[in-house]
DNA sequence: AACGTTATTGCAATTAATTGCAATAACGGA
DNA sequence: TCCGTTATTGCAATTAATTGCAATAACGTT
């Protein structure tokens, strides 16, 4: 369930330095909701700790994205939310037209990837993928409306 | 080659008004560079003419993302990127380590895409799919370091 | 071609996200 | 355990992105 030390030993073997702050900060991460964005971290570990500033949420979420522990993405309203895996690999799928995020396993996904490492040598983060589209309900009110949504 | 037909009849027959503002914006996106900001779009309109404000460039260029026709990530450096599909079925595959695109095609994308529609019923837009990862250069210098990049 | 409805624009103001820099504190080595 | 080096934090300032609202203009109808 909680990664949080997983997270952390990595920081730590890759050099980073573990302060109060991005110990709280992780663990907000890892035990909050599915999706969170910088300012919802920020205000859950406000309420544990003064010693802690919305910049460094941002530069800490950010660090964890770049080392492949978290992923960010623009959610449906434009603003950035943060994501960390918890249970194995499964697909994102956001409704691009009411903004839901839904979630997929699919078979394909990891044979996807090893063919796009074969191809190309790119190692694609599996625990993080999101796709875009049109979920099914908002799919058949379309077909009945016909005009703009 | 230029999709601004497409996307401006696409527009028109979702109900809305096709303005020189929007043509400008589209028509910039689709023959501009493969990943643009609302500030590269914004300049170059302007070279054109000055009727034109920053605003109404980041919501134009959100509208075709909300109806399919252009897609926003979050670029390495953390700004907001807008991208259009020129030629046909790729993936890109962003490296978060150097921040450089790739892109790919990989035959297993379509059965993909179409066994999330069979099993879940969303329409994944193949158009716009984008992965995180690390590159094989990336990939080469991190092993031989081992330490923080 | 002129009119009326209503989506869209531009501006100004606001909110979201990033950044430079001095002060602080983590962590390896003495 | 203390010290020195240097990554990290917090603050303030800046840049990026969004939004409310009055003025404007697109487009169907007459």
């Amino acid at each position: 369930m909680t990664h949080c030390h997983t997270f952390i030993q990595a920081l730590r073997n890759q050099g980073y330095r573990i302060t109060p702050q991005r110990e709280m900060i992780i663990e907000t991460l890892a035990h909050g909701d599915q999706h969170v964005s910088a300012e919802d971290v920020y205000q859950q570990v406000l309420q544990r700790s003064k010693a802690i500033n919305l910049a460094t949420v941002y530069r800490t979420l950010d660090l964890l994205v770049e080392r492949g522990l978290a992923s960010r993405f623009v959610a449906s309203d434009g603003k950035l939310m943060y994501t960390t895996e918890k249970h194995g690999t499964h697909l994102h799928l956001t409704c691009r037209i009411c903004g839901k995020i839904y979630q997929a396993e699919v078979d394909l996904l990891i044979p996807l990837i090893q063919q796009i490492e074969t191809t190309t040598g790119f190692k694609a983060d599996f625990e993080h993928i999101a796709l875009t589209g049109v979920c099914q309900n908002c799919c058949n009110q379309n077909l009945s409306e016909l005009q703009k949504g």
